[in-house]
DNA sequence: CGGCGGTACTG
DNA sequence: CAGTAC
DNA sequence: GCCG
């Protein structure tokens, strides 16, 4: 696949939902506003309004039709990632995703095993599922203190299957000896501080919040930046694990100037808290990875990723942004 | 069987 | 360099 | 785990 005015270099791809042990609810309303005004913007060249058209999923809300299966897939999943069996716990990731996007209620083995992604020992356990309402493997891989303690670790930002695993031979077991006993990098003091609020879903309602703070702090900056919410929000899921927003200027040249600018508008409004990755530079994309509060009483801490790109590479990285199923084939 | 994304940051 | 995240 |  090619996109033609710029090389798209370094365009990150994000398959799907970052936050695998994780599930959504379902459900609701579709966002309409954002397409809305969208549509409204004069100034979008024609070829680049024919690959939004490519680039932009239906409007209809995702249905999850067969969550009963992903649930408990997810379960196994987020064990072996944490078991470091990486690529056991890739495919099934992908075979959830395949399963999350699959339009109907899947009644047999065979059904589940005609999708794409998902093999015969996958599709055993599909049918085991849909048999009985549950997985024995799992309470066989995911019950025992190991799995649940290593899963718990994991939890914090910053750490991964073996600091998990350095954690647990240390003897530690909750959070609470993380805080007192364990030896902890910045990011990972982040994402021990932020454990529940990084860990909890966020409502799309919220995630468009954000998107408007975000954009008003842009406009403030420069006029026309355009300022969109990519990740699982864009695909229409209910809730999403973290907002991923990507800004450009239709000139294409404002971009280069935004990026810290920006940043340290949202910081003096206190709507920046912490900053992971202050700067990531790929090719001319730029990308800072913090967390955000929106203002008021009771608002969640909430993993922020910015990044600013080219215009010409606006659409594309929307797409990768996005992950789309369309993109995963 | 081997490959499964490729890159940038942190320490 | 290993580990982590995107 | 799955795929080619």
């Amino acid at each position: 696949m090619l996109y033609s005015p710029c090389k798209l270099r370094h365009l990150q791809k994000d398959t799907d939902e970052k936050n695998t042990s994780r599930e959504d609810d379902d459900t609701s309303a579709e966002d309409n506003t954002r397409e809305g005004s969208f549509k409204k913007r004069k100034f979008l060249p024609k070829e680049l309004k024919e690959k939004f058209a490519c680039a932009r999923p239906s409007g209809k809300q995702v249905k999850d039709f067969n969550h009963h299966i992903t649930a408990e897939l997810e379960k196994l999943a987020a064990a072996y990632k944490s078991k470091k069996d990486t690529w056991r716990a890739l495919g099934y990731q992908k075979a959830i995703s395949a399963i999350r996007n699959y339009p109907r209620p899947i009644t047999s083995r065979e059904e589940a095993l005609s999708i794409r992604g998902v093999g015969g020992r996958l599709a055993d356990k599909v049918a085991e599922i849909v048999e009985s309402g549950k997985l024995r493997k799992v309470a066989e891989v995911c019950e025992d203190e190991e799995a649940q303690t290593l899963q718990r670790f994991m939890g914090v930002w910053g750490a991964g299957p073996t600091t998990a695993h350095g954690w647990y031979i240390q003897g530690y077991r909750t959070l609470e000896d993380l805080r007192e006993k364990g030896n902890l990098t910045r990011h990972q003091q982040i994402g021990l501080k932020y454990y529940d609020d990084i860990n909890s879903r966020i409502p799309r309602e919220e995630v468009a919040e954000i998107e408007n703070y975000v954009r008003s702090a842009a406009h403030g900056i420069k006029k026309g930046l355009i300022v969109m919410v990519c990740g699982s929000y864009r695909r229409g899921r209910a809730t999403c694990g973290d907002v991923d927003v990507l800004v450009t200027h239709p000139d294409g040249q404002s971009h280069e100037t935004v990026f810290q600018p920006l940043l340290n508008k949202l910081r003096e409004t206190g709507f920046l808290t912490d900053d992971l990755v202050t700067q990531e530079d790929n090719g001319n994309q730029k990308k800072y990875l913090g967390v955000c509060k929106l203002p008021g009483e009771g608002q969640k801490y909430r993993r922020l990723d910015v990044i600013v790109v080219p215009y010409c590479e606006f659409a594309p990285a929307a797409m990768y942004f996005t992950g789309s199923a369309h993109f995963n084939r």
